[in-house]
DNA sequence: ATTTAATATTGACCACGGTCATTTTTATCC
DNA sequence: GGATAAAAATGACCGTGGTCAATATTAAAT
């Protein structure tokens, strides 16, 4: 035993695990992410339904690990990209990973509850890669032709909240004459670069 | 019968949402939003539970109803106010729909669902004071000693943004240290202020 | 090997939101 | 008032997320 898992978890535990969250990615990339049920999931791995809530507080939480990787992934490639040289070059860097959450309504509502932190107690990954995004993002930005006045993770900050407001506003049927990233490039034109 | 309901909604009709209604506000009263189960709705109404379903789409329309109202009382309490003189002011006149918003987590998932709007399709009340609340706030933030560069349409926009997000933060583990107030006036102070 | 304690798994069961064929009420027409 | 059609109310029923006492498996101790 090394001393990573000095943890009293068995093999079998991290086994079913896997087992579970494997099943979930096939029923995921079978049918989507909304139309998923725990059931479905327990029977392809094999297991009981008791044994998935054993390992998943609730279907939420693996929600959270089946989505959380994936703008992880969207993250890491952003943070690899050269400094950003205009508003439009920060929104077609995110284009990615705005596809991906709003790809299914369902998805953004997870992410929605839980950007902000889902339990106040525990933060689960999708918070705390809006967490790190903060910081990530931030010296990502502060390299660009941008408004110095604030500080570069206030920066990231708003440009979090922006794209939230500019994602929700698309599922709303008074908003959605404007795309997306259009809606997007306006908030954030007004936010990096005010002409005071 | 009147020219006003040439509608062929019976007298009983009303009634029983009204009963609905009240039965569905005592409840809330009694133990809060999130503690709420139709079943316990429709025995204080005392109509069985299929009628429930009848006068709103699903549990989540009714809540809805209950809540776009107070947050509607509190938005037109704001418009009444004299123009803001500073940030901090603005953040004083929010304080009492923050309030109820972060009261309950359940109430601001609910808030945060819907204020992007539920279905694409139809649009839910809380969508639409939020709707209303851009072009309500609009002059009112026109009228005080911020920037001018952007459209009065687009800085209530983005105060909407930032409220979101400084109320999502708070039930955020990680960024809990600041009060939702503080947060905020960070925010809107380079929002509404930008020190180029 | 056997006992023992901790950990993992099981599946019957429950809670609760939501559905729908059936029944009851209301309005309309003769 | 009786017949008819439309609208509203009913409650048994279902789907699905989540629980928990009982059982099985593993690891450690003697």
């Amino acid at each position: 035993m090394s001393q990573d898992d000095m943890t009293k978890v068995q093999a079998r535990t991290l086994k079913t695990r896997a087992k579970l969250l494997a099943a979930a990615q096939e029923v995921v990339a079978d049918i989507g992410f909304e139309a998923l049920r725990v059931e479905q999931v327990v029977a392809k791995a094999g297991v009981a339904k008791g044994t998935f809530f054993a390992h998943f507080k609730d279907k939420d939480a693996l929600m959270e690990q089946l989505i959380a990787p994936v703008v992880d992934s969207y993250l890491d490639e952003l943070e690899m990209r050269p400094a950003p040289r205009s508003v439009e070059e920060i929104v077609e860097a995110l284009t990615p990973v705005i596809r991906f959450m709003t790809a299914e309504r369902y998805v953004f509502d997870v992410i929605l509850r839980h950007s902000g932190a889902a339990a106040k107690e525990e933060i689960g990954p999708i918070a705390q890669n809006f967490y790190r995004t903060q910081f990530a993002l931030a010296p990502w930005l502060a390299k660009g032709p941008f408004r110095k006045d604030i500080s570069a993770e206030l920066l990231a900050d708003g440009l979090g909240a922006f794209l939230i407001q500019a994602m929700a506003l698309n599922f709303c049927a008074l908003h959605n004459e404007r795309t997306i990233e259009d809606q997007l490039t306006i908030y954030l034109k007004a936010w990096l670069q005010p002409a005071l």
